[in-house]
DNA sequence: TTTTGAGTTGTTCGA
DNA sequence: GTCGAACAACTCAAA
């Protein structure tokens, strides 16, 4: 094989140059290299990539780009089944090695397995790379031997492993073929809304891409880090790294989240505080690695509840219910809050996923699956673990899920956590002259104050659609029933 | 194999 | 208004 020969840099979930060991790699061999990204519409399963996804694909795909460009190289697009793709491009290319950061989706796992043999029959060679956790889910096992299913027990394992390296930097420039295969244009893919473009809300809170990630971090790190603790809880205060569509993309890195609150972590010196919020902050690093796990060793995850007892509980179909949670039309303000910031941003606080998805599977007691499949097509952090896991969490079917009684009452969790309204007010507009007394409960409101804040219920904003008292006593009685099935 | 301690994120009721 | 207890047992992980 000619030292001409190229190696191909398979980017999927990884679009960032610096801490990319597939890159790294690549560069360090000296061939020529040539970065490809593949599109593919034709996944198993149905889970590519949702609306919002796809949006902030296209800007991330276009600022990788340019990135590239910058240090001489190009970005080889190409869409369809990536495995035949890749195959046929490494082939045509004579290319000398294909890399690529694992990803860790059961389709993905299998599809790289797969292609890895086929490659290497073809006489190219293959090396794969952790891009994408702290700790790969084969090297953290109970003492049995076997994958964690309790996060806490998990997590202390995870630290008490080797820590993670030092994050790489971006490669110098390098050298590419002189003659490139041939690439798609990434405006021919139409990934972007039009007709309409539903985008306008995304654009004015996002800013993707690898820089972007980079200046979020340093933003969070510097000025909402130390109050983490507390104000992680709080949709209405912008106090989470809101760096999860960053992480999905891979724009940015755990290893460098990790090493950056490490460094600040020595900065800060002794600091109780700074140590408490940064051990918080971490632990939710540790909640994506746990995820991540959890789908490598139950690839059912995003189908099956982990608990099998509750594949008998008697769920409900209701598709005018499940449309009225869907568009924030529930009456519940703290719930339609978060639905209509996820439908307009394509995001959603944590804590008002909590409260969403408890009212969906709790209140409404429609699967879990329904709503898991709405936030895949909604958030632009779609991350098919984190979604899986979360949604069989608060469903009180997954790992470590919490106990079937705990149902998020939505009156009280929005006065606790948006005690100012702020929140609610803004994506509720409809709301907004409530005053703070009466916003989480508008229908217990009397007459007068509803007249002078221009609400008229049923009319102008919905009457709750359950009774959350009711509600929550049928729920309670369902799981009473999968538990004596049992 | 058996035992023991522990387990992200809540709510409601009654004193 | 505030506080503690009850909710109900089960599974996991380690000793």
């Amino acid at each position: 094989m000619s030292s001409r020969a190229p190696v191909i840099v398979w980017l999927r979930q990884d679009l960032r140059l610096a801490d990319n060991p597939a890159l790294t790699a690549a560069a360090n061999t000296g061939r020529p290299l040539l970065p490809v990204y593949i599109l593919d519409q034709e996944l198993p399963g149905a889970w590519t990539l949702g609306g919002a996804s796809l949006w902030w694909l296209h800007h991330s795909l276009k600022r990788l780009e340019i990135a590239l460009r910058a240090l001489g190289l190009p970005l080889i697009l190409r869409r369809g089944a990536a495995d035949q793709v890749m195959l046929d491009l490494a082939t045509a290319c004579g290319a000398a090695m294909v890399m690529w950061n694992r990803c860790y989706e059961p389709w993905a796992v299998d599809r790289d397995t797969r292609l890895k043999s086929q490659l290497l029959e073809a006489g190219i060679a293959v090396a794969s790379h952790n891009g994408a956790l702290l700790f790969e889910p084969w090297t953290i096992r109970t003492k049995s031997g076997g994958p964690y299913r309790v996060f806490s027990p998990f997590w202390r394992d995870c630290q008490q492993a080797s820590p993670p390296g030092a994050p790489l930097t971006a490669p110098p420039h390098c050298h590419t073929l002189g003659e490139l295969p041939a690439s798609d244009n990434l405006d021919t893919w139409a990934l972007l809304p039009s007709a309409p473009d539903w985008a306008g809300g995304l654009r004015e809170a996002w800013t993707p891409g690898e820089a972007a990630a980079r200046a979020r971090l340093a933003v969070f790190i510097d000025r909402i880090l130390d109050d983490y603790a507390r104000d992680r809880e709080r949709p209405d205060i912008d106090g989470s790294s809101r760096l999860s569509p960053h992480l999905r993309f891979g724009e940015i890195s755990p290893r460098q989240i990790w090493h950056a609150v490490h460094a600040r972590l020595a900065q800060a010196g002794e600091a109780a505080m700074a140590e408490k919020a940064a051990a918080k902050f971490l632990s939710e690093i540790g909640w994506r690695e746990f995820s991540c796990h959890l789908l490598f060793q139950f690839p059912h995850l995003p189908y099956q509840p982990l608990q099998p007892a509750f594949a008998d509980f008697p769920w409900e179909s209701d598709p005018v219910a499940y449309q009225r949670w869907c568009r924030g039309l529930t009456g519940y303000p703290i719930v339609d809050a978060g639905m209509r910031q996820l439908w307009r941003t394509g995001w959603m606080h944590n804590r008002a996923r909590m409260i969403a998805a408890s009212f969906l599977v709790k209140d409404l007691l429609i699967p879990w699956q329904d709503g898991a499949r709405w936030f895949w097509d909604t958030l632009v952090d779609a991350d098919l673990a984190n979604n899986s896991a979360g949604w069989q969490w608060v469903a009180g079917c997954g790992a470590d899920a919490a106990p079937y009684f705990r149902i998020f009452n939505p009156v009280t969790q929005g006065e606790r956590f948006d005690p100012g309204g702020h929140y609610v007010r803004a994506f509720v507009p409809e709301l907004a002259k409530m005053p703070d007394k009466w916003l989480h409960r508008p229908w217990e409101a009397p007459p007068d104050v509803l007249a002078a804040a221009n609400v008229q219920l049923g009319e102008t904003y919905p009457e709750p659609m359950v009774d959350h008292a009711h509600a929550r006593k049928l729920a309670l009685e369902g799981y009473q029933q999968i538990k004596t099935t049992k």
